[in-house]
DNA sequence: TTTCATAGTGACAAGGTTGTGACAAATTAG
DNA sequence: CTAATTTGTCACAACCTTGTCACTATGAAA
């Protein structure tokens, strides 16, 4: 799957390569807003992420004109990464046809689950390399969007649920911050906390022994959900 | 919350101090470049909006010259004010260390909502950057804000409890004056004695083996709360 | 010692968060 | 097109968090 990767400081894009390629993606980079619209215009990219503060040119000053640019032509998915958490910023790449966006500072693997989430969000793609998760005696892949534990049937899972259980288990042993895991299932401003809530509790339903006391996806309050792992 | 006006329009000075005034900061004015490091290191500021155009002296002679010397010595968030669009002026404002930029003509208004963001982005990065703290046998994890200590079960704490014991650790070892406390935990004028006297006597209450006799968080009776040594 | 500001304590209430059940709207499958 | 499934919304309860009040204890200065 290729990939452009649109940023100045050269050091992470280098970085965002190295990570997007060891996770099965093809980069292409560009440092600069006229050689990203000469590279998107060669290789026919599935995916972009896009620093908003680039260099730019007379009619193409920033990462905002590339994505106006490029959305013009192309429903490709575009991540913006905002160097501030202005929400000026965010309202007005998402207004630009941004699918989502990432704030610096970032680990690459947050990229890479958001970049996924996004793929599989845009009905067009959809990524076939995805390795099934297995923990103690659970096992999810989320291709099949099944999800078995030892000496059970399998349960097949809905398309939330399995994008939600998707992000929890590549994150695992970590808690993700409700908002965050809000944004990865229903996109930027797509969710609230109680479509969460109830999301949850049918995931639970579903694939906790015992619902009523979780063990795999459990919550700590006032910050947000994690897999397994306390 | 202590903040550094730099800017040798008088006028504009004055509007930013009273409107800041109003939003709970303490501003200090300067007009001039070597009277700006001279409040700098007389005053313990916590935020600085700094002119580019200012008067300045041999080796001082304007904006751009305050900044990378302040930031030579300090971590403390730094505002630009830019009077033209001109992209070189401010690349190399945010080359000198500046935290973000703002164009005039703005409306104070504007000024406030940035210098927030700048200090909530600037606690935040480093809440989830940093490693947990360490101290004898007690531990504490910003990430999760979970207080742990040897042979004990781990406490998990409300924000404002992380945010108290994240400040107090950060500086461990000082007493740090209650209003400086106040203005970390709540933000610039949203706390107060009272408030803290409560939020002290909770965390207390979790992480103290026994509470009654404080040991890692201490008060210096007038000037304010300390972590741990004496 | 007296006095006053600062600091600690207990209790209460408003508001927020999380979990739950029921139901309606939207989507999907046959 | 109809029926089943999936998803979003509402109402409610239990619990936690947080600000406030009234009161007591402490310590420094007059």
């Amino acid at each position: 799957m290729k990939a452009l990767i649109v940023d100045d400081d050269r050091t992470l894009a280098d970085l965002l390569a190295f990570t997007l390629r060891r996770s099965g993606f093809e980069p292409y980079l560009a440092y600069d807003a006229p050689s990203a619209m000469n590279l998107f215009n060669q290789v026919p990219v599935e995916v972009i992420v896009l620093d908003i503060n680039i260099p730019g040119a007379p009619g193409l000053k920033d990462g905002f004109d590339v994505c106006r640019n490029i959305r013009k032509i192309s429903e490709v998915p575009i991540i913006l990464l905002t160097v501030r958490d202005d929400e000026e910023d965010i309202l007005r790449g998402l207004d630009f046809g941004a699918d989502d966006y990432v704030q610096k500072p970032f680990s690459p693997r947050q990229l890479v689950a958001r970049i996924k989430a996004v793929l599989r969000r845009s009905d067009s793609a959809r990524i076939q390399n995805l390795a099934p998760y297995a923990h103690d005696d659970v096992m999810f892949d989320p291709n099949l969007r099944e999800f078995m534990r030892d000496g059970h049937e399998p349960v097949s899972l809905t398309k939330l649920e399995a994008r939600l259980l998707d992000y929890l288990m590549l994150n695992m042993g970590q808690v993700l911050p409700t908002e965050m895991v809000i944004d990865h299932v229903w996109g930027p401003g797509g969710g609230n906390s109680e479509m969460l809530r109830q999301l949850v509790r049918r995931l639970r339903k579903k694939i906790e022994l015992t619902p009523d006391d979780p063990v795999l996806i459990h919550n700590r309050p006032g910050v947000g959900y994690g897999f397994a792992i306390k």
